[in-house]
DNA sequence: ACATATGAGTTGTTCGACAATCCAACAAGA
DNA sequence: TCTTGTTGGATTGTCGAACAACTCATATGT
């Protein structure tokens, strides 16, 4: 076989290699990961050129972690001018929380939602601390992490990935934000005391009080969104 | 502008020129409409250089539009290995129906759910009149139809999409059947009942119809999926 | 001032190359 | 015979270069 030396290197080199993943979804993990954390503003154009050479990778290579990232929403290509990092306008605020209330409070109300109770008490106790050092970031992750574990006692691989892409996607609105901490500050205690409801058994109070919960994050991130005009 | 020359034979070139479609999008769509009316057969290999050939495009368009089905979930990449047209395992369609339940049944029950009626009874025809010449796959055409038209009820363009691709997806099982009659023939009569209580302004009770229509469909289509191995 | 032409820069698509990997067929040894 | 390498061909993964098609800003002509 050929570069046979190079695997030498060690075992733990060989496995390695045999889970690896290709270069195109790792450049589409890498573009995601700037997209969520805002290195890669909402709205700027991701110039093919550029990008290669940042990265160091080919333009067919890019140019497929594109589609990925397409599909899933974080981009949006505009034929012969570009691909830019999405947008969300107005309705996509409302039509992703219109998703959320079906979905998530379906799942909060059924009697198994007590299931994701261990992912949730953890999910708020890492944002707590994360705010406590003012990580707002990390805040926001451990939040998505919280609506995962309701949305994961559906049981349902379709419903979770949904969900997470749908979580992904609502983060671009986040970012066009001045301050992380207006829009996540209210929602530590809301979570915590879903946390307590679901504890005490009392998940359809629980559902109500996350439809409350979602209509207001709604209207929060409605009324910094507005305004802002390029 | 440029090429106006070109323009000349008539308005109706110059509009499909200003909203073309890629290359990519063109080859994925009809790798898709190959796969949805059973000409690439479920778990069949999809060869870069055959497809190249059969298509007329170099294997990095088709690549890229490879990404698109994959994000779909129609095609599946096994790397090194190749691509396949995805074959649905018996936890896939217990995990589609899940979804379908919950927010099909969602959206029957909401008092909206009439905005869809005429959508719903033009399917319900359609579906009768394909019927009764034999033609099976436009019955499967009418009854995806059908039912985007009680989710589009929810007025959610993400509702819609998730819908569309789940149905897309589910279609991977049909064709799996001997006879898509057998799956088929049951339920338009029960399509049928359907709009009937919802014209008599009877959502609830139309929701828990549905509810036992999507079981029963479930279960017919397990039955005749788990004892196909190759 | 307005319409049109020009040109530089970017995207869309193709081609050819080669490394990495899989797989089936074959060869060698127990 | 059965198992275990070995080998070579076929396929995928990735790259680089090329050119056509298109956008946009600028310059030109009227």
């Amino acid at each position: 076989m050929d570069r046979v030396d190079e695997a030498i290197g060690g075992g733990a080199r060989l496995l390695a290699r045999l889970d690896r993943a290709s270069t195109t979804q790792v450049v589409a993990d890498a573009l995601r990961e700037r997209i969520l954390d805002g290195q890669l503003r909402s709205g700027s154009q991701c110039q093919e050129l550029q990008l290669t050479a940042a990265l160091g990778v080919s333009r067919n290579t890019l140019r497929e972690a594109f589609q990925i990232l397409i599909a899933e929403r974080l981009l949006v290509r505009e034929p012969h001018r570009g691909v830019f990092v999405r947008r969300l306008e107005a309705a996509d605020v409302r039509d992703i929380y219109a998703v959320r209330r079906l979905i998530e409070c379906a799942a909060l109300a059924a009697p198994a939602s007590t299931r994701g109770l261990p992912e949730m008490q953890a999910a708020v106790e890492t944002a707590h601390a994360a705010a406590a050092r003012g990580d707002w970031y990390e805040v926001g992750n451990a939040d998505v992490r919280f609506h995962l574990a309701i949305t994961a006692s559906v049981g349902s691989a379709r419903v979770d990935r949904t969900m997470r892409a749908l979580l992904a996607e609502l983060r671009l609105a986040f970012q066009l934000m001045a301050d992380a901490h207006a829009l996540h500050e209210p929602f530590l205690g809301r979570n915590q005391q879903l946390v307590e409801m679901l504890e005490q058994r009392r998940p359809v109070e629980a559902s109500i009080e996350l439809a409350g919960y979602l209509d207001d994050a709604e209207q929060l991130l409605l009324a910094t969104l507005t305004p802002v005009e390029p």
